[in-house]
DNA sequence: ATGTCAACCGACGGTTGA
């Protein structure tokens, strides 16, 4: 079995003590964590090697970052979103290659700040990520590309009144980029397994969103043609979130048949 | 918009982004 995780970690270093009990009880091959906050040179990786994890790690101040552990070898691929051109200076996205498979771990623009200009990122960060997939097709490649994506696919993804209508997170045109990206052939992995049921991987610190279950669904794992033959189970781990100065978001995380 | 949180800058409090 290959498990792999996904997981907004909201500042690695204020949460890397639940990153190691996470990585201690859970094992993952793969731990995908996003906005990590930091630099590469801040990022707590001995703590993780004590714990037989390598990073790769795509750091920047302040915001956005990602980083992608690992317990046996991989090969990187990318450290930016191919497409996304020089002036992309945000530390969104990172790609290695193991176990036979493209693993992609990515953290979408939100699209609420900026104005326009920050909503027109967002779906052009979306349109090179269809790209990708695309290009990763094209090689007859196995690949997962999972992480923060900000979207609720459906009103079935976000507890009613958790968000006004015009969110960047369910507006028509955002859904369209969602879905035109899983109609390149991909599956998401928890709705293969759980159709139906109100599954949410983020709460609000505000307003008591965690107390009222007013979630969202955002958090999402893409799995190619024969990866998703191979899908065994997705777990969500909201425990994660009732624990004292949690992540807003908890991991997600995929197996696979090895 | 918020019953919030984290990082930064510039000197403990406002700003930004989520």
């Amino acid at each position: 079995m290959i498990k792999i995780t996904t997981w907004n970690i909201n500042s690695v270093r204020v949460r890397e003590a639940h990153v190691s009990a996470f990585l201690e009880r859970e094992a993952p091959d793969f731990l995908l964590l996003q906005e990590i906050k930091c630099e590469a040179h801040q990022f707590p990786g001995m703590d993780f090697k004590a714990l037989g994890y390598d990073a790769v790690v795509v750091g920047q101040k302040s915001y956005n970052g990602v980083a992608l552990l690992h317990k046996a070898p991989v090969e990187l691929v990318h450290k930016r979103l191919p497409g996304m051109t020089g002036d992309d200076a945000q530390a969104r996205y990172v790609e290695v290659r193991a176990n036979g498979m493209n693993i992609g771990g990515l953290y979408l623009p939100n699209g609420n700040s900026g104005g326009e200009a920050g909503y027109e990122y967002k779906l052009h960060w979306m349109h090179a990520l269809r790209d990708r997939a695309l290009a990763l097709f094209e090689d007859d490649a196995d690949f997962i590309l999972a992480g923060d994506y900000n979207v609720c696919p459906t009103d079935a993804d976000f507890a009613p009144r958790a968000l006004p209508a015009n969110d960047a997170l369910i507006r028509p045109e955002t859904r369209a980029a969602f879905h035109a990206l899983v109609h390149t052939g991909l599956t998401d992995a928890l709705r293969a397994l759980h159709p139906r049921e109100a599954l949410y991987t983020f709460w609000d610190y505000q307003a008591g969103a965690w107390d009222r279950n007013s979630g969202l669904r955002i958090d999402h794992a893409l799995l190619s043609p024969r990866l998703a033959e191979r899908l065994v189970s997705v777990t969500v781990h909201r425990d994660e979130r009732a624990k004292t100065q949690p992540s807003d978001h908890v991991p997600v995380s995929v197996v696979l048949t090895a």
